[in-house]
DNA sequence: GTCTATAATAGGATAGAC
DNA sequence: GTCTATCCTATTATAGAC
């Protein structure tokens, strides 16, 4: 089956990002991964911006899916927060990876324009969500002193990215968990 | 003069791995940058680990001496956060270049474990600064809604490193000014 | 689709002359 | 201190057999 392995290699190639960022790994890392010979690697991505644009394309249908899927199981704008951080929090699989955006984005200009242009518009999707998120909450009260819905959107955007930072840089997630304690006690 | 050339090797590394990650730079690059030989930056310094060791303990000075000189020109709590966020601003560089500790993170897997140390030791004194100016926050009630200083620290700490992340994904400093708005704000 | 074989290049690093 | 020359290895990528 090509989809299987194509899926392996992007799974490989996504965890190993996010553990040493993108030019941190090789073909032959991936090869070694799946179990097959770096060449046939070209077969599935012809060039390593191939394979840049596939991993930021999933990533951002991923993690569009696991918002809509908080969105589904969480009424109130608190729960659907609370739900945000603990993802993050889940993604940084203590303490050994961050989240794709912020390794692609500290590679920025070794990337194709192309995945420059995903990085954005992955960014603009969560920024909106967040937004939407703190407008209802301006509303429900469910999340304490919002005033800007977009501010309070791009701040947490940048903090549950920091804190990540904050997290990989000990490989602790403690780490994690007291950048976003005051966030976390607004819900 | 051997130390002019070693600090133009510093500023050129330091430059590259700002906007293109550790692993984003060569002794080729530097060679070109500085105007010797690649073999000659060897004499300075043998080994890249040795080059990103140098790094962080300049890096580590530069920002204890500019923590000590925005103490020196703000009694107020309030100014001194608001200086430290001009601080961050201003190494965005218009959104061309990160500062060094998210740089150096995204890459640690292939960094030294005397560099994970000295990030570490980095983090820690910005964390005590920042809890500093948070406890005095407290009294001189020039930060609003301060309760708990070593939260409100590793918080901003994050929030900082994360909008410039937002900044340097799209290039554009104006994401960097609305991730920390409402920090602004409170000062 | 995956393999072997092989480019072609770039990377970090060293030896020894000046 | 900086140079030329060189080494060794890693890396991305391609050609062509199976």
């Amino acid at each position: 089956m090509t989809q299987e392995t194509r899926t392996a290699l992007l799974d490989a190639a996504e965890q190993a990002a996010r553990a040493r960022g993108f030019d941190g790994f090789s073909y032959a890392d991936l090869a070694e991964a799946v179990g097959i010979r770096k060449a046939s690697i070209h077969y599935h991505f012809p060039s390593k911006a191939d394979l840049s644009a596939a991993l930021m394309d999933r990533y951002h249908a991923v993690m569009q899916q696991a918002c809509a899927d908080i969105d589904a199981q969480n009424d109130v704008s608190a729960g659907r927060l609370r739900a945000l951080i603990a993802l993050y929090r889940a993604a940084l699989n203590e303490g050994t990876t961050m989240c794709l955006c912020v390794v692609f984005v500290t590679g920025r200009e070794s990337l194709s324009p192309d995945v420059t242009a995903k990085i954005t518009a992955f960014r603009a999707m969560m920024t909106a969500w967040l937004t939407k998120v703190f407008e209802r909450a301006a509303k429900d009260r469910g999340i304490i002193g919002v005033a800007h819905p977009q501010h309070e959107a791009r701040a947490t955007l940048a903090l549950l990215e920091g804190a990540h930072i904050a997290a990989r840089a000990e490989e602790d997630v403690a780490q994690f968990d007291e950048a976003v304690a005051l966030l976390q006690a607004r819900c």
